[in-house]
DNA sequence: CGCCGGATTGATCCGGATCAAGTCATGTGG
DNA sequence: CCACATGACTTGATCCGGATCAATCCGGCG
């Protein structure tokens, strides 16, 4: 369970949100550099759209503080939860990138401020900087092995597995102390899970003492040896 | 998720595998001759392993012949089948590319022939090339909202709506017939049902007049219309 | 021929969705 | 300050889609 390494610290430079980032890891100082330059400021209050599918990309989007909700509707009003992206995490890099319409909606879950570098920009740097280009190759390619990981987890994980494994991959306190990003709604959403399951889950793991509910949203792991275990598994072995 | 993509004329010469290919459409004809003065032949038995996971990576694949089949394999024996390769598709590209351990197994489903792209050489030419990297990071972009589809597919389709998504999506030739690439099991797993579920559904399409069998591995669409109406919605509308 | 693996079909089971209350905690307006 | 509305969350009862188990069929192939 990662010890969690990044304050929350708000008031962050760009080049410091930029550097906090997954997807930018492999940059050195001159390609980050060159990306602060052109960096924008963006900030929405909670619940507001950042965008809507199917619209151009106005850019790729780098989460400095709150949280926002990527989604992608379904033409019958259904929703699916792709990312629920923190500080330090990219969203709309695909689209940008690429340069085609944006696959997914995103709206503020919580009030949030962004980075954002704008898809033309961007594209403009690409089409001069090799090394930019090369980085972000990698970094595309871990991206996109992250997906086949999401895939496989949904596929052949049952709830429990799947909710044990948020929270062994979830970062926490030196204590053990897990706070719960967003709404559980939204947790469970993610996970391709109702909400209720999503609730009785996290019960059943109290009842066999592995975590305890601390007040608002935060979870305390007890036994990190079993949840390592539970998640470890694709499906129940059980109690 | 266009499992199959043309004739399967056998002998074709390594530009032209090259150019078949979806990930590379973006490259000009400098940058294909490129990949091509590295290319290496591979044939494989059907049934044959052609890497496993965990791996370092030979290269980039890119199928001229046959059915390779790429699946996750779980700690407990599980697998799920990430895609099903045929004619032009590309596999082992994230790898290659990222340059890090390979996330999955590859097979032979059928007896096919590959034109590889070693690693070390398609490394080295990245570091010199910036077109190519430019190229293949649209390719790559295009690969990860492939992803978020799939995704999508298994989140929030039932099994009625992921085989005529599978249907409508493949290609056909002039009279409407499809050939179903692979074996019905490892289809089924791909849309993570099943092989017998698999079935069932399909007697369902058949005896609604959607659908024919003919013999071996191909179906006439009947009701194309229709079958677009189903593979457009994510759940059940039908009785 | 007999064997074997894929495909079909039927019967049954189960995990998780759905439906329906009920509990809090937070507004909001009188 | 209270009455009331709202929305996230919990909990229980029930339902259903698809998995599982099992029997059979079928088409190669030794």
């Amino acid at each position: 369970m990662n010890i969690q390494s990044r304050s929350q610290k708000s008031p962050r430079t760009d080049e410091e949100v930029i550097r906090s980032c997954g997807l930018f890891r492999g940059l050195d100082d001159t390609q980050r550099a060159v990306l602060t330059s052109m960096a924008v400021r963006k900030r929405f209050k909670q619940g507001t759209p950042i965008f809507v599918q199917e619209e151009a990309c106005p850019g790729l989007f780098v989460v400095d503080h709150g949280l926002v909700r990527v989604f992608r509707l379904a033409p019958n009003g259904q929703q699916h939860v792709l990312h629920l992206c923190g500080p330090g995490q990219t969203f709309a890099e695909v689209a940008a990138i690429g340069g085609f319409a944006l696959p997914a909606c995103a709206d503020a879950a919580q009030p949030a401020g962004c980075v954002m570098i704008p898809t033309d920009r961007l594209q403009q740097e690409l089409a001069l900087n090799h090394q930019l280009c090369r980085q972000l190759l990698t970094g595309m390619a871990f991206w996109v092995r992250h997906f086949v990981q999401l895939l496989e987890d949904i596929a052949l994980r049952d709830a429990m597995g799947r909710v044990t494994r948020l929270l062994y991959d979830s970062p926490c306190d030196a204590s053990g102390r897990i706070q719960l990003p967003g709404a559980k709604k939204d947790l469970a959403n993610h996970l391709n899970l109702t909400s209720e399951t999503f609730s009785r889950v996290l019960r059943r793991l109290a009842e066999q003492g592995v975590i305890e509910f601390d007040q608002d949203r935060s979870v305390h792991v007890i036994d990190a040896q079993q949840l390592e275990q539970l998640s470890g598994q694709s499906q129940n072995t059980d109690q």
